[in-house]
DNA sequence: AAGTGGACCTGCTAGC
DNA sequence: TGCTAGCAGGTCCACT
């Protein structure tokens, strides 16, 4: 589900609220990606501080006791709530407050609850590391982009993809992202020229941003943790579009797969 | 080093 | 109505 609009849509939706908040108790429901890591007896009296985000991570700090990575995989969603309603099938991880209850529903069980001391230990630190830039960085830019592509023989939608060069955007951002720079998705990555990387570069920054504004992407579930949904699929140009017609030209949508994801694009509009 | 495919897990939908 | 195949917003890991 959550990309970086709808991961970071989600943190501004509780950060403020759960600043400060003392831990009560925590509940862990069946397994997710991996082990939380430690004695969750360990955590109860920490103090939540300013929730951080990280590509798609949101780092959970408790003030002289480390903190939680969070991480919502697929069909993951958070939510803040006053109440404490009894787990769902589907809610795998609580985080009791004296503010309100964090809780994690995970219907895949993709998503990930992992403690650490730090941000800067294990296992976080490798999580984190090898991610490539916020797309919001300053230090993102065509330059960037066009010396991280040189030498990669994939396509330039999954070295998108792949995280290592920017973070954020995943299967819709990154269609949506090669439309608006009028890419084709198939182009072999290092062929990318100059100076469409720097359209490209601008192209990443300015989808995010705009599924930021639009609350970002609910396809069928997406939530921030005040169970309000996003409307970025409404202004949605290509994906999920296979077959309809291009918004620009009219040229039908056209769906291929690529490392095992749908891909959508305009044959006309994007060029090798 | 970079690329590929499989793995994780559940739910929904289209089609027969 | 009921079953099945295919699809889904992510990303790690083993292998070539």
């Amino acid at each position: 589900m959550p990309e970086l609009p709808e991961v970071e849509v989600t943190r501004r939706s509780f950060a403020a609220a759960i600043q400060g908040a003392r831990v009560t108790g925590l509940r862990l429901g069946k397994p997710l990606r991996w082990p939380i890591g430690v004695d969750p007896e360990t955590l109860l009296g920490s103090r939540v501080g300013s929730v951080q985000r990280r590509g798609k991570y949101l780092w959970l700090p408790l003030e002289g006791r480390g903190g939680l990575l969070l991480h919502l995989g697929m069909s993951g969603s958070l939510a803040f709530l006053d109440a404490t309603p009894a787990p769902g099938a589907h809610d795998h991880f609580d985080l009791h407050t004296d503010r309100g209850l964090l809780r994690l529903t995970d219907p895949r069980r993709f998503g990930a609850v992992v403690w650490a001391s730090a941000l800067e230990a294990e296992p976080v630190a490798t999580l984190l590391g090898g991610l490539g830039l916020e797309p919001f960085d300053e230090r993102f830019d065509g330059l960037h982009l066009h010396a991280a592509l040189s030498g990669r023989r994939v396509a330039i939608k999954q070295a998108l993809l792949a995280g290592d060069i920017v973070v954020g955007a995943g299967n819709i951002y990154a269609c949506e992202a090669l439309f608006m720079a009028g890419i084709d998705p198939r182009l072999p990555a290092a062929r990318l020229s100059r100076p469409r990387a720097d359209k490209l570069a601008t192209a990443v920054r300015t989808v995010l941003g705009q599924a930021l504004e639009a609350g970002g992407t609910t396809l069928r579930d997406f939530r921030d943790a005040h169970g309000v949904a996003g409307s970025f699929q409404m202004q949605a140009q290509v994906y999920g579009r296979e077959g309809e017609s291009c918004r620009r030209c009219g040229t039908a949508i056209r769906r291929i797969v690529q490392g095992q994801r749908s891909t959508f694009f305009c044959p006309s509009c994007q060029k090798r």
